[in-house]
DNA sequence: ATAAAAAAAGACAATAATATCTTTATATAT
DNA sequence: ATATATAAAGATATTATTGTCTTTTTTTAT
């Protein structure tokens, strides 16, 4: 559904927000422990999330990384828009070039619905609710142990 | 969402059912050249789908490729588990080794609600339904050319 | 029987995604 | 000012996916 650099992110992200208090910054480290992640491949994808503004930054001792108050309320979507992609969830779901209802696949009624249905869903979301349930101990961010 | 292997292996089957006919047989030729894909990838695709009794074959001349009756029935569903494997639409939504309700992650209520939606969409839809839509020329398998 | 046609199989090439490692730049604390 | 911690950048490695090419096997038609 999403790439694994697009997984990371979202994960990545949640973690910041859920730890995310007055001038609070999380280290790479910190945050590749946190969701299980490599900590190189993350970092670039910190890279890009910082480049889009999404996430913020500073350098050297105590520095990592947090959310601007303006960047709390950021959608799924933008996250995956960001990582995959603007085209990544737009597209015909048997590969043709355009969908569109005009011109349509033969899945395409069927799947363009349930594909709305999930820009609704990650329209709808933002990270900043998740990290809350996170926060909560209504989720989880690693695999169980067991 | 789906794999290029598993997009061309649904629109393959689409087109041989809708040339469905008392023992006809499609070439592989034929079938790259109407789903606008690549002639030896679509063989290999072809070739699991045989494996897996999706799709029928016989070589020689006048050879090809043909479903049987017990197989026009095939959902979108079984096609995708064929191509892209039995997990590829039940993992989780932010790559933990294991979805489940008891151990959800934070996007767990809201995604997979949706990819059941989506499952439910692909169980319910069977190449030969898809096929009939397409022969009524209510949709299309290849881009659009303007 | 033989030749031709077609799928099956296998080897290889190109590309993209994922992951690791090294170096550089920069901000902070001392 | 200096040393240190940290993100940023860059280079390389690994793996998976997609795509191409060649050879083999099997079936049919002659
Ligand atoms: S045209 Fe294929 S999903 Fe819309
Ligand atoms: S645990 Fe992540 S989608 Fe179910």
């Amino acid at each position: 559904m999403f790439s694994k650099a697009c997984k990371y992110a979202i994960r990545a992200l949640i973690y910041i927000a859920s730890k995310e208090g007055e001038g609070n910054r999380i280290g790479l480290s910190e945050i590749a422990a946190a969701i299980d992640s490599p900590v190189h491949f993350t970092a670039k994808i910190m890279q890009i999330l910082s480049k889009q503004g999404i996430v913020s930054s500073v350098k050297g001792p105590n520095g990592g990384f947090y959310l601007e108050a303006e960047s709390l309320p950021v959608t799924l979507l933008e996250v995956v828009r960001a990582i995959d992609g603007v085209h990544h969830l737009s597209g015909c779901g048997l590969g043709l070039k355009k969908c569109s209802d005009s011109f349509p696949c033969p899945v395409h009624h069927e799947f363009s619905e349930v594909r709305d249905d999930l820009l609704r869903m990650l329209n709808e979301n933002t990270i900043q609710y998740l990290a809350h349930e996170l926060s909560l101990g209504n989720s989880t961010l690693k695999n169980s142990l067991t």
